[in-house]
RNA sequence: GGGACUUUAGCUCAGUUGGUUUAGAGCGCUUGCUUGACAGGCAAGAGGUCAGCAGUUCGAAUCUGCUAAGUCCCA
């Protein structure tokens, strides 16, 4: 026991040591283990009350049985391997003939408690045998012959012995033709008092010296080499072997009905949504919920059995001891007349009452914690549980507290292996988060995973993600360090290009954090960080500081710098959910700060709103200076070198960002012509022709190629609106607004298509 | 055997009540950049018969049916 606590420490320490971390911001003087005092009580009030009410009872069920470890183990603690193994042909000598029926089986030392053989009604092989028995070698006990259309007849020779102690199917046909039951093992695996041969030798000894013994009595009629699947214990990899056993099981039909209702209505939500379509399917076809363990390890089951066969169930000893005086009149009874069940219940059976357990909501339900904490919003969890945890999750609060325990589910996806595998303690192929937490950083890491997790969805796991996190990490470091290493001077005015960088970016930052909002309310978490990440990647580093930043060595003006670093600010507070470290530590070298001004508790941004012009018109100022950039890089123009940018006059919103477009793209002046000029290379934003004049010889062929492609990829386009265009059904059947789209995508490739030939007219 | 889900660029994935251009992102890849926040960076670029077939519709990656491949759950 000491040393289950022991590990407990150890393991539970090290998982809330890596959450710390990585920086999750938790309750953590709430931490509660199943085991703590008031926890315990919990679930064994819980387990009384329920009994009380008639939903707990006692049922023999054929369970997993691991013989190393001597527990019971659940079906998902089952691995099933494929093992080669041998298939025996036995001999079963039918009583009082000198006839016999061969059976094949892969297990010839569960002979031993063999109750019957089972033929097919139809198979005329075995007609002859119908209403007879059959001696079991070795023990020569009679058993009948019985018929049942369970019986493949193409598998091994039509004929199949039955061990309803030791296989679920034979079980179940043993139930139906009401045959007698033989044990044959003990706990430990080894052979019991009732195989009456090869008592206490281990099963798998007795198997190689019963085939050795079948060959002596000319039973075995041979063997073959047989690939089958038998389950391992995913504990102690030992086989499994099918026992039947006495197990408690709460029933779930009345629970199961409410549950579902409050998935299906909606008033608890699933992220993704699909993950409904699964809960209800189990939920209409849930089976009763086997409640316990045999493990040393747990809640114990509160169920005293009395001398007189009898049991009572209550919280402690003392009280089953009154109980059972009273319900029994045995006023003799000694406290040590009592013998309290060995079993535990199952984890889940204290997980289940979590969200109220840990408030303490069910030894005192009216108490100040569980009426502010209970319901709480979200629950994050992974799918491979939503059935053991969030379907009684469920269970339980509309039982003890008749009220969902939350509103969404979010499940994430199972990190898995690149070769696609689960990641697991015994296979060993997880990462040491503490170890890519020291490569990548914390919020490297954060971001790592977060990147890839659109909801539900498996990813599998690759430390480039980590490293792509602490890039980011390193981008919003070295912003910090661009401006905090700028010297500001309250003397110089603010640029123009500054003054409309600021108006740009505000409109920018207010439209980013209003569709961050959306993704993170629609739990579409990697969309809401892939917005922030190019939010300040490329809007807040790669435009809006590149306008703002002053000359080399050159001092900025002070409405710039607190305008930036209010952005800064701003910026941090979006990111802080993903990278809390970073982000806290930029925010008290930002400004200095009072104690208790931390990032942490700071609110998020709210969006005010936005002006869609200035955006439109930013855009085709990019436009602009990319297409100057493209001229400087296809002509070798250094950057350094300013030039003059020539634009024909037309609409042109992104006028009043010339400012910019001059900073950017080191342009001396700006000025409006009718005509194209001579000796000009020319590039197109929209409809609207820019110049920048070059002296030097320019490549026609090359910009006849050029214009000419973007030429064909634009009357392919208005082709295509055409089509829709000149379709009457279309343009009667669709909605006003579709149409006009259209139009304008029409008048718009038109005028381009204008554009690009006097260009190419000139040109030639 | 029953059920659910998935299939879009080399990889991981978006694509929200069918109509924002002839389908997007990040990473990777290719090419070019050595001074001034950042080579863990900057700039440009290539890359897709939206698994296949048929249908509904003026219009389909999106809706329906079938086929194929894969993943998971239950027995």
């Amino acid at each position: 026991m000491e040393h289950a606590w022991e590990w407990k420490e150890k393991h539970g320490g090290i998982i809330l040591e890596q959450l710390k971390k990585l920086g999750a911001s938790c309750d953590w003087d709430r931490t509660r283990f199943t085991m703590d005092e008031e926890l315990y009580e919990s679930v064994i009030d819980v387990f009384i009350e329920l009994y009380e009410k008639g939903l707990i009872y006692r049922g023999i069920r054929m369970v997993n049985w691991d013989p190393s470890a001597k527990t019971a183990v659940s079906d998902e603690e089952v691995n099933y391997k494929e093992v080669k193994s041998k298939l025996y042909y036995l001999k079963y000598k039918v009583e009082g003939e000198d006839d016999f029926i061969t059976i094949a089986t892969t297990r010839p030392e569960t002979i031993l408690g063999d109750t019957a053989v089972c033929v097919h009604p139809e198979d005329e092989r075995f007609f002859k045998f119908h209403g007879k028995k059959v001696l079991v070698p070795l023990l020569n006990r009679p058993v009948p012959i019985i018929i049942d259309e369970y019986v493949d007849r193409e598998f091994g020779t039509g004929a199949l012995k039955i061990t309803p102690a030791h296989d679920i199917n034979d079980y179940e046909l043993g139930m139906k033709h009401k045959l007698e039951v033989i044990d044959i093992f003990k706990d430990n695996g080894t052979l019991s008092e009732a195989a009456e041969l090869y008592v206490g030798k281990d099963r798998f000894e007795v198997r190689d010296e019963i085939v050795e013994d079948l060959k002596k009595a000319e039973s075995l009629e041979k063997e073959e080499n047989y690939t089958n699947k038998i389950g391992f214990s995913e504990r102690t990899d030992a086989v499994i072997e099918p026992k039947l056993s006495t197990q408690w099981f709460l029933k779930m039909g009345e629970f199961a009905k409410p549950a579902l209702e409050v998935v299906e209505s909606g008033e608890i939500q699933y992220y993704p949504a699909k993950f409904k379509n699964i809960y209800r399917h189990w939920m209409e076809n849930v089976r009763d919920w086997n409640i316990s363990r045999q493990l040393w390890w747990g809640q114990r089951i509160p169920v005293y059995y009395l001398p007189n066969g009898e049991m009572v169930v209550a919280k402690s000893l003392e009280e089953a001891h009154k109980k059972a005086k009273s319900t029994y009149d045995l006023p003799d009874l000694q406290l040590d007349d009592l013998k309290q069940d060995e079993d535990v219940v199952d984890t889940w059976f204290s997980s289940w009452l979590w969200p109220i357990s840990v408030f303490d909501g069910i030894r005192y339900p009216n108490n100040e914690d569980i009426q502010y904490y209970y319901p709480t919003n979200d629950l994050v969890t992974a799918p491979d549980i939503i059935f053991f945890w969030v379907a009684r999750m469920i269970m339980a609060g509309l039982e003890f507290r008749n009220e969902v325990p939350f509103k969404n589910v979010y499940f994430t996806g199972i990190v898995r292996d690149k070769i696609g595998r689960k990641m697991s303690k015994t296979l060993g192929n997880s990462p040491d988060p503490i170890e890519l937490m020291n490569q990548f950083g914390a919020d490297g890491v954060r971001v790592g995973m977060l990147l890839t997790a659109p909801a539900g969805n498996d990813l599998p796991f690759d430390p480039a993600l980590c490293e792509q996190g602490r890039n980011f990490s390193n981008k919003i470091w070295n912003a910090l360090r661009l401006v905090k290493g700028w010297e500001v001077d309250e003397s110089i005015d603010q640029p123009e290009s500054s003054k409309m960088g600021i108006r740009w970016f505000e409109s920018r930052m207010n439209k980013a954090l209003k569709t961050i909002e959306i993704h993170f309310t629609k739990f579409r978490i990697s969309d809401a960080l892939m917005d922030t990440y190019k939010l300040i990647w490329d809007d807040f580093c790669s435009w809006y500081l590149e306008i703002a930043k002053p000359a080399y060595q050159q001092p900025i003006d002070k409405v710039t710098y607190e305008k930036t670093v209010s952005f800064f600010e701003d910026l941090m507070k979006i990111v802080h959910p993903f990278t809390p470290f970073i982000t806290e530590e930029i925010w008290h070298l930002l400004r200095e700060r009072k104690d208790g001004d931390d990032i942490i508790i700071a609110s998020m941004p709210q969006s005010n709103g936005f002006d869609k012009e200035i955006l439109n018109a930013f855009e085709r100022a990019e436009q602009v200076i990319l297409g100057i950039r493209n001229i400087r890089l296809e002509k070798s123009i250094p950057n350094k070198e300013s030039i003059d940018l020539v634009v024909k006059k037309g609409d042109h919103p992104e006028c009043i960002f010339y400012p910019v477009i001059s900073k950017l793209g080191n342009i001396k002046s700006i000025k409006e012509v009718d005509e194209k000029p001579d000796n000009v290379m020319t590039f197109i934003v929209g409809s609207q022709e820019f110049y920048v004049p070059f002296s030097a010889d320019i490549d026609v062929e090359a910009e006849i190629a050029k214009l000419q492609e973007e030429l064909d990829y634009t009357e392919g386009f208005l082709k295509s609106v055409m089509k829709k265009l000149s379709n009457d059904k279309f343009v009667n059947g669709a909605p006003d607004a579709v149409v006009a789209k259209e139009k304008q995508k029409q008048a718009d490739a038109e005028n381009r298509i204008k554009v690009i030939k006097e260009q190419l007219a000139g040109l030639k």
